[in-house]
Order: structure tokens, then sequence, then C-alpha cells
RNA sequence: AGGGGUGUAGCCAAGUGGUAAGGCAAGGGACUUUGACUCCCUCAGUCGCUGGUUCGAGUCCAGCCAUCCCUGCCA
């Protein structure tokens, strides 16, 4: 009825949706007269269980998983374990779970490659009787020498051995009777073609290696390029995604499709895979520093593996929003760091709660509030979230507060306290006006005076005049609780690392992880356990760390700053 | 060198022959009990270059340049 009266306005205010050159293409397929006009989009997403997922397996996920909802289909999950000496269980369940704590989920579709392993067996006997197919006796060294190269075919004296020879040995290799290296099956295609990829390429490989599912049941795996099509046409995948760097393959992976008994033909199609500055993305290296200690594990807070981000205090929807928003296109692009810490500033804002923190400590005395005298005086949870309540806070002659916010002689612009300078606010508790400071026999400032305005309980003067100084935060020294702090930047000090012949290892940030002990929390952070996140009043966002942190010894990490305004001037 | 891609602002990225979206960064201002947030303003006389087609070209054509990937019995 309503849509009755609603006729002839659009129904919904809704931008278009963002359409990215895949979305073009998967809309051309289904519609009537395409390649798969009518059928169900079916995508998957097939890591590797060699490694822990990245930011970057974050991107795939989301065209992946985001492209088969958006056109009401459905994605699987599949372990990409065809290659035994690089596999592990170890990395199965934690794919699983970085998945999950992203948000998508593949219902009861969760496959392995490995699975397949008879049937893409079979086919490779069909290739085989076709004459599409033989078993090669290069050893691994002759394979390079005979590869030729752009001006020169390549060749093999196996090629045209009969077909029935080649059925016998393909047996026996599966049956054991060779030593790795000594025989391969290889698709007879194109002995001189320019992409290297078609010049007979393998299709089976040799390895007396324990898989980490199938165990000593196989000698024989099939090669990423012939088991990937037959996994995909397998499970009835219509779009078979992955990154720009299988283009090259893809003329093999029609070829696959077009020459074995599959039942379905799926398409691929290739996006490029995400960069980041000032960070590597590549397992291989991720692996090395995780491997050589240059970091403390998979999850140290300062890698960009999902588990890294977790625990630096990266949420779901940062990184997803983040994915979302770098685009998906075809040229090799590296984003800048900065934009996905804008990203979780922009979530954690909405939703953090604001507790108070000093990092690095200085005494503060209010030498005319009474010693031994404490109050509590309340401050918002969130002043972006009016239902976020209020929390009471203690309050008394002796405070610690951010050491910067003292200068014996204050730089221009500079608004916090200084002797005899502009009256500041303690958040939430009074005006204060510092009138002096201690030093130790080295000349170290090592307490603040100041004296307060009784009349401005809650933060605002009694006669409204207008307060020139900042607001600063602070900590009751009575009730404060200790806990430590670690702030991380960069892991790399080159925006670059991956880039030219440069030695990663080289451009290192050796200030990537500082540690501060002895920080000061407010006394309702002391029961805080992992995973809380806070806005640390003007000093950024920060969590629990989920493995060193207890009770008796809290830990927190900076996930991100918060911008820093504060521009000294001349 | 051969094969395959990609060039739109500092970084991403729309753009599909009709006169350069949006986001991040940056700069300026307003507001502010976080130098945060929020809000407002500014930020490509031109799309790698050179020609051509066209009334009209970032979009089409040709040539050139730059850059990335491939030449594992890895994925």
């Amino acid at each position: 009825m309503a849509e009755e009266l609603n006729h002839g306005t659009p129904t919904t205010q809704e931008p278009a949706p963002s359409q990215n050159f895949i979305h073009e293409f998967i809309t051309e397929d289904i519609a009537p007269g395409g390649r798969f006009a009518g059928m169900q989009v079916h995508t998957r997403f097939p890591p590797e269980p060699n490694g822990y997922l990245h930011i970057g397996h974050c991107k795939a996920l989301i065209i992946d998983f985001g492209s088969a909802e958006k056109f009401g289909g459905i994605c699987n999950l599949r372990m990409d374990d065809t290659n035994p000496a690089k596999e592990d269980t170890e990395f199965v369940d934690a794919i699983q779970e970085d998945i999950h704590w992203l948000g998508f989920d593949w219902g009861d579709r969760f496959f392995y490659g490995s699975d397949y392993f008879e049937k893409t067996y079979e086919l490779a006997v069909g290739l085989i009787k076709k004459g599409l197919a033989y078993v090669c006796e290069l050893t691994p060294e002759q394979f390079k020498e005979y590869r030729g190269d752009t001006n020169t075919p390549a060749r093999s004296p196996w090629r045209d051995r009969p077909i029935e020879e080649s059925l016998d040995l393909f047996e026996r290799m599966r049956n054991g009777e060779f030593p790795e290296g000594s025989h391969t099956l290889r698709a007879k295609i194109d002995l001189a073609s320019g992409n290297f990829n078609m010049r007979d390429p393998v299709l089976y490989r040799i390895r007396y290696i324990e898989h980490h599912r199938q165990g000593t049941k196989w000698c024989i795996f099939p090669m990423y390029d012939f088991a990937h099509p037959i996994q995909d046409a397998l499970e009835g995948i219509t779009h078979s995604l992955c990154s720009l760097e299988y283009e090259d393959h893809r003329p093999l992976y029609d070829w696959v499709i077009e020459h074995t008994d599959v039942p379905s033909k799926p398409r691929q199609i290739e996006f490029a895979r995400l960069g980041i500055n000032y960070t590597v993305m590549s397992k291989r290296k991720l692996r090395k520093l995780v491997e050589e200690h240059y970091v403390s594990g998979w999850d140290d807070p300062r890698m960009p593996t999902l588990c890294g981000l977790r625990r630096r205090g990266y949420t779901p929807t940062s990184i997803r929003n983040f994915c979302d928003r770098i685009g998906v296109a075809k040229n090799p692009s590296t984003v800048e760091y900065g934009f996905l810490e804008h990203c979780l500033r922009e979530d954690l804002n909405e939703h953090a709660q604001r507790a108070m923190a000093v990092l690095r400590p200085l005494k503060l005395t209010i030498t005319n509030y009474p010693e031994g005298q404490t109050e509590t005086v309340e401050v918002e949870n969130n002043p972006n979230d009016p239902n976020a309540g209020s929390r009471q806070v203690s309050f008394s002659r002796h405070l610690y507060i951010e050491s910067e916010d003292f200068l014996e002689t204050p730089i221009p612009k500079y608004k916090r306290l200084y002797p005899d300078g502009l009256e500041c606010r303690l958040k939430g508790a009074y005006l204060i006006r510092c009138t002096g400071c201690v030093k130790d026999e080295a000349g170290n400032v090592i307490e603040v005076l100041a004296e307060y305005d009784p009349e401005s309980r809650g933060g605002n003067p009694a006669d409204g005049r207008k307060v020139k100084g900042a607001t600063i935060h602070w900590v009751d020294a009575a009730t404060a609780v200790d806990a430590q702090v670690r702030l991380y930047s960069n892991l790399f000090s080159d925006a670059d690392p991956d880039g030219g012949d440069k030695d990663f290892l080289e451009c290192l940030n050796p200030n990537s992880l500082e540690i501060l002990e002895g920080c000061k929390l407010e006394a309702s952070l002391a029961s805080a356990t992992a995973p809380a996140q806070y806005q640390f009043l003007r000093l950024g966002y920060f969590c629990v760390d989920s493995k060193d942190s207890t009770p008796e010894k809290l830990v927190f990490n900076r996930a991100v700053s918060l911008k820093d305004g504060f521009k000294p001037g001349t």
C-alpha cells in the first residue's frame, strides 16, 4: 500500500552501490545470455595453510565474500594444500579463527584442496589418454637447461612417448617406484610459447613427504596450476578471484578447464594485491621476521598479520572499512599506513570508553589543597556517546600529570603549565595555575607546584571567566594503578622496504617498540582485561595486551595515537 | 629480450565521447572541559608523452616513455 503512495519516487536514498570492475564482469556474466546466466554466483577464498593471514588477505576476503554476497551468492573456504613441504595443520585453525574474527562465514562449505587428490589424479590420467600429458624424465637440473629462453623453445625428449607408456609410468609414480625429481607429469601444450607457463608445465611432481591430512597416502602431488582450476570446477565456483600475478597463468587455467572432464567452467579474474607503506606483506618476509626474532611472533603488534593487528588493538570494523575504501582495481598500489590508522580512529572514537592515564608521570602538588583531603569528581565516559554514562574519579592534593604538560620556559603557542602562566583545567576537576616547580640536584624538574580555585569544581569558574590554558589529564597519586605501556611505530623506517634490491631487514626501524614502565592509570582501570579498549585522554587508543597483561601487572598497547594538531610554530 | 599488466593530485580511486566524483593526507577557519571529535573553506586549467580522428578526447586510434609481474618439480 505504501508503495502505491510512493509511486514515482525512489524508495531508498542509498547511493548506487560501488561497482568495481569485478562486479561489472559478474553482472555481465549472470545477465541473460551471459556466461553464467541464471546461475548463483559462487566464489572461494583459498589460503595456503603455511602461515598466518595478513591484512592483504582481508582485501581478498572482502572481494571473495563480498562479491558473492553482493550478487546473492555464496563463498567457500578452501585450504589450498597441494604442497606437503610447506603446509601444516597448525595454520588451519588460526586461519579460520582470523576469518571468523573479521566476521566472514563460509557456512558448511569448508574444504581442503587435498580432498580432491583422487579425482585430480583421475583427470590427469584422462589427459594422458587424450595425448595431452606425458611423463617426463628430465631431472630438475636438466629441466632448467631444456627450458629454453625467449628466443629458444623448450625441449623434452619424452614429449612424444606413447600414451600407454606414460599411463604406466604415471601409475608407477603414484606407487612410489621412482625417486623424487626423477619423473614429472607434464601437459603437452606449447614449448615455444612466449608465456613460459604454457611451455609444457609440470602437472605432478614426486614428493616423499608426509602430507598434513593425507599422511603418506600420496607421493605425487598436483601443482597449483593443475589443481586449482579443477578444485574450482568441482566446487561449482563461477568466479575464481585472485591477485594479478596469476594473470599469466590464466591461459593455463583455461586450458585445464577446457581439456579435463570437469563439470563447470569457472572464470578467473585478477585484481591488484594490497600494498601498505612502511611494512611488508609477503609471507616469506613475515616468516623471516618471526623466525629470526625481529618480532616476538606472528602476533607481534607491529605485524600486518590479522592476529598482530588484533593484539595491537585494531577492530574488525576498522580493517574491513579500510579494505572497503581502498577500492578494487588492477593498478598496483601502495596505500598509506595513515589511512589504516584513520579507519581505526574513526571506529574507536565512536566506541571506546575514555579514561585518564599518565604515560610519563610528573608529580603535581596543589599547594592550597589540604593534605589528606580527598573527593571524587565525575567524568563522562564518552562525550560522543551520551548513553555511555560517566564515572567517579578520585582527586587529592598529590596528582600525576604528563611530563610534557609542563615546561619551565614555554615555547610559542604552548598553552599548558608553566610558572605563572595560563590558567589550565584539570579535566573534570578544578582550574589551576602553576606557581613553580621543584628540581633535583641535577636540575631535573621532579615536581610541579600549582594552586587551585576551590570555586571551580567540575572545571568551570564560578565567575564565568574564560579559561585560556589547555585542559589536561591527570591521575590521583593516592589511587593510581601502575602499568606497563607499549608504544609502537612503523616496523620499518623505509616507506618501501620491499622496493628495489633492498634488503628489507636493513630497513627495520630500531625504535618501533618503546616500552614505558611505571605509567599511572586511573583506579578504574585496575580490573581491565583483554580485549578491553580505551581512549586514554589526549594520548590515543589503547588495549589491554591479550598475552602479557595480568591483574598484578597490567600491560597496555597503544593501537594508534590521537591526531595531534599542536604545532609549536615560531 | 619475449609474454602479461598498469599509468587520473602526496596516497587510494571514480570516470564507459559532452567539459575531472569521493576518501586519506595537507593548509586555513569555527566550535570545544581531549591542541581529539564535529563543522566550514581551500587543494588536478588537465588525466605518462606526442601525434591523429571528432563540433567535442581522461575516454577512440597510432607511436613512444615509465613502471610492475613471469622464465620453481612454490602458491
